[in-house]
DNA sequence: AGTCTTGTTCGACT
DNA sequence: CAGTCGAACAAGAC
């Protein structure tokens, strides 16, 4: 669920609620396979007593790092929350991970469907090697993008979903980009004019922090949509032109929206402006 | 009851 | 090697 704008709103809460500083009194897993790379025992052994120096967002992964090259990665997945708070609160059903801290309670992981993930990292270059380029920072270029999208040969929608290729965007910001941009989901990456990379580009950038300024996308009411920390939903929902709104007139021209599925996943987008 | 889902990874296949 | 596809992970919403 959570993508970009998503996890930079958990990000920023985290730091209002004033994170840094804060030392780790307890780390406490309750499914072995959410802590993904070490054992509950390793973990604790490596952040007790560890300061938080620095709460971070790379792609979509948040970041907690510590003095003394330590560092936990969470992704929140498809269902993934963060809460913080007081220890004496009974643990619901799925927080899945806790980590106790001196001053500010207990940040606790949230994850319904359990596909969420924390790692203890040390070196997070290594770890983020992979991870492809961040969308709004200032080397995401027009010419980046329509270079590397002619150095490959796939559809479009899945290769901007791949997080190798650009980190963290989703199924919700894609839709919407290539909505904006006019560009059909289905299009080879190396069909895409530099003009239509140009409008891309910033389309790209544009529904991004489009989210960002509404704090996020929540969809529905149910369990499994996004809330930032304090529970509170997103207001980007309203701000969706194509995404769930199949059947709906298009904000643009009027045809009808449509949906798909492209790369496995459900697509929306208007066949009449949206060129194939 | 059956189908769908906002994410990622792996192996099989072309 | 490059790319596509289905399955797997797991639970809830509709």
């Amino acid at each position: 669920m959570p993508e970009l704008p998503e996890v930079q709103t958990v990000v920023d809460d985290l730091n209002a609620a004033g994170l840094v500083g804060d030392v780790v009194t307890d780390v406490a897993c309750y499914w072995t396979r959410t802590l993904a790379n070490v054992t509950q025992v390793e973990c604790q052994k490596r952040l007790m007593g560890k300061q938080i120096s620095q709460v971070s967002r790379r792609g979509k992964n948040i970041v907690f790092s510590f003095t003394g090259e330590e560092n936990l990665v969470i992704h929140l997945r498809m269902s993934g929350r963060l809460h913080i708070k007081e220890s004496s609160q009974p643990k619901e059903k799925h927080e899945h991970f806790i980590l106790s801290l001196k001053k500010s309670g207990q940040l606790r992981f949230h994850d319904t469907r359990k596909f969420g993930k924390v790692y203890c990292v040390k070196d997070l270059d290594s770890f983020f090697e992979k991870l492809g380029i961040e969308p709004l920072e200032k080397d995401f270029t027009s010419a980046w993008l329509h270079r590397n999208l002619h150095a490959k040969k796939r559809k479009i929608k899945p290769l901007l979903l791949d997080q190798s290729f650009i980190a963290g965007l989703g199924n919700i910001y894609v839709d919407e980009a290539l909505w904006d941009a006019q560009i059909h989901p289905e299009r080879s990456s190396d069909s895409i004019s530099k003009e239509e990379s140009t409008s891309l580009a910033a389309s790209i950038k544009k529904v991004l922090r489009r989210g960002l300024k509404n704090m996020g996308t929540t969809l529905g009411t149910g369990k499994g949509n996004f809330y930032s920390v304090a529970s509170r939903r997103g207001r980007n929902s309203d701000a969706l032109k194509v995404f769930r709104r199949n059947g709906e007139p298009c904000p643009r021209c009027g045809n009808v929206i449509s949906k798909m599925i492209v790369g496995q996943r459900g697509t929306h987008v208007c066949n009449n402006c949206q060129t194939v």
